[in-house]
DNA sequence: TTACTTGGTT
DNA sequence: AACCAAGTAA
C-alpha cells in the first residue's frame, strides 16, 4: 500500500510515477551562470556551521538510496527535509534545528533543491573531522560548502548546483502509535540484516513485556524475541517498551535494512506502530533533530 | 598538447601512434628456445636482489596502466625505465639505483623488454614481504625473477619472456621549476580523487603562502587549497612550497589519478610546475631511486 | 553474479 | 587495530 493512501498529501496531487522515475538526470537551475568568486560578495541569506561534518555525511548516505532528488527546506528554526521513495512505499523525514548548529543563520525561507548523488560526490571531501559551514543566497543557485580540517591548514571549498524540484509534500499527521519500542539500533540493525537473509518481509509484534521480529522464508523461518529491560548504566542498551494495545504489522525487510544506514546517527532507535498507520523508525539527533523513517505496512496478500 | 612537443626526442622519430597501438599483443624474443633448466649454467650479466618485494610490484602497479610494454635498461649504476602512454600525453621515468638493492650487479648494459601485464601477473605471485631477486643473462630472452618468504620455508622462480622494443627515449631537460611544491602523497591523492568526481581536469595554482586546486563541473565547483607549513615531529606531512613565480596550471585528472597509485611508495610526493613545461609528480625512493610522471598541461581550449 | 582479497578510512 | 568499500577473480 502506497504511504499515499495513508498520509494526505497537503497541497497537490501525487506526482506520477514515471516523472519521478525519469528525474534521474540532474535539471540544474538555469539562472544566471554566475562565476564563484562572486559568491561572497553577495549576500548569505542561510550560513550554518556544522563542528562535524559527519553528521551531514551519515544523513545523506543514509537517505541517497531511498531519494534523487529533494530540497532542504531553510527556515529561522532549521533544516528540514521530506520525501518519498520511488515506489511511495517509504518517506522520509529529516529535521535538523538550528540548536545543531553553531551557529546557526537562515534570514529568509530558502528550499535547496540538491541531487542527493552529487551532494554525496561533495561530501565524499570532507573528513569527518572537518568543520563544515554551508551557505546559499538569496534565490540561489548554488550551495556553497565549506570544509576546515581540524588543523585548519586544508580548507575545501565546493559550490554545488541546486535543482528546482517540484517536491510533493505529505502532512503527516501527529499519531498516537499502540506500541513504541526504544532499542539498541545497532541490534534493529543486526535483526534486519539477518532476517533478510531468509525473507523479504519481516512481521514486528509487540507486547507488554517484548518484541517479536519474525520471518518466514523458502530456507526457512527466523524469529528473534527481544525483552524489554532497563540498564541505568547503559540507557542507550534499554530496550523498552510503551504500549496501549498489542501490535503485529508485517514490513519489507528491504527497507527496513535500507533505513539502518542511519544507525550510525545514534546508538539507539524507535520504533512506533498503529495498525493501518505506517511504521515510524525514528534516529534522535543530538538538539532536537532526527531523522525518521516511515514505511507502509504490507497488508493482506503483500505478504 | 602532446609530450614530444615539449620534451625533443633523443634520437629518433616519433613512433607512429598506431603502432604503439598495436604492440598490444607481446611479441616475445624468438630466438633459441633454452629450456629452462639450463638458466643457472649460463652467465647471469644482471644480478639483483630487493629486500622487499612489495617494492617492485607497486612500483609496476602504478604503471601498469598507462605503459603496456617497455624496456628495463640496466647498467652497473641500476635499473631505468622510460616510456610514455600511448597518448603521449604522460611520461613515466623510474630510476632504481644499484644502491636500492642489495647486492645489485650488472656487468653489461642490457636492456630487458617486458611486457608489463604479463610482469603483473608473474608478481602477483609474490607476497609483499618477500625478498626478490631478478636476473638476467647477457642477450637475455628471459627474465629470471626468484621470490623467497622471509622465513625461506618457500622458494619461487619465474622466467618471464622478454620482447624487443623498439622505444622512443625522450631527453628530459633538467628544469628549473617555477614551483616545487612537497606535500604528503596521500593528501594529493586524495585531492585528486574528490575532484575527479566534479570534473576532468584541475588547475592547479602555486602562491608563495599555498597551493590552489580547483575544478569546473557539471554539478558544481570545487576548490581545495593547502597552506605550507612544517611540523618538524612529522616531516612527512609538511606542506612545503618552493617558488621563483606563481604559476596556475591546469592537467588531467584522469592522469593525475593514475600517477596517484604511487602513493603507496612513499608518504611524499613533490610537484614541480612551471608554464609551458609537463608537470613533473616525483615520489622519492629509498637510495635515491625515484619513480616519476610528467604531464603535458592542457592549454587553450583543452581545459 | 558472488565471494574473496586488498586497500583505505576511522 | 578493526571495520568498510572497492576491485578482482572464480
Amino acid at each position: 500500500m502506497p504511504l499515499n493512501a495513508l498520509f494526505k498529501p497537503r497541497s497537490r496531487l501525487q506526482i506520477q510515477t514515471d516523472q519521478t522515475l525519469t528525474q534521474h538526470k540532474p535539471k540544474y537551475n538555469t539562472k544566471s551562470a554566475r562565476s564563484r568568486q562572486h559568491t561572497d560578495l553577495r549576500f548569505a541569506v542561510l550560513e550554518a556551521r556544522l563542528e562535524q561534518a559527519d553528521l551531514l555525511k551519515k544523513v545523506v548516505d543514509a537517505i541517497k538510496d531511498l531519494v534523487q532528488d529533494c530540497n532542504f527546506d531553510c527556515n529561522d528554526s532549521g533544516i528540514a527535509l521530506q520525501a518519498m521513495d520511488n515506489s511511495h512505499v517509504a518517506l522520509v523525514s529529516m529535521m535538523l534545528k538550528a540548536e545543531s548548529f553553531s551557529p546557526y543563520r537562515c534570514d529568509r525561507n530558502v528550499a535547496l533543491g540538491v541531487n542527493l548523488t552529487s551532494l554525496t560526490k561533495v561530501l565524499r571531501a570532507a573528513s569527518s573531522e572537518d568543520i563544515l559551514t554551508i551557505k546559499a543566497e538569496d534565490a540561489p543557485d548554488v550551495l556553497n560548502l565549506v570544509f576546515e580540517s581540524s588543523e585548519s591548514d586544508r580548507l575545501s571549498e565546493y559550490d554545488l548546483k541546486l535543482m528546482d524540484i517540484d517536491q510533493e509534500h505529505l502532512g503527516i499527521p501527529d499519531t498516537e502509535y499502540a506500541a513504541t519500542i526504544s532499542m539498541p539500533s545497532a541490534d534493529f540493525r543486526k535483526i534486519c540484516q539477518d532476517l533478510m537473509l531468509l525473507s523479504e518481509s519481516v512481521s514486528i509484534e509487540a507486547s507488554k513485556d517484548g518484541v517479536k521480529f519474525t520471518c518466514a522464508g523458502d530456507i526457512g523461518n527466523g524469529a528473534v524475541t527481544l525483552r524489554s529491560h532497563t540498564n541505568v548504566d547503559k540507557p542507550d542498551l534499554n530496550v523498552d517498551i510503551e504500549l496501549t494495545e498489542p501490535v503485529a504489522l508485517t514490513f519489507s525487510l528491504k527497507y527496513l535494512v535500507n533505513f539502518c544506514k542511519a544507525a550510525g546517527l545514534s546508538k539507539s532507535v524507535k520504533l512506533c506502530l498503529s495498525n493501518e498507520v505506517p511504521l515510524l523508525v525514528e534516529y534522535a539527533l543530538a538538539g532536537n533533530s532526527y531523522l525518521r523513517f516511515y514505511l507502509a505496512p504490507k497488508i493482506g496478500d503483500d505478504e
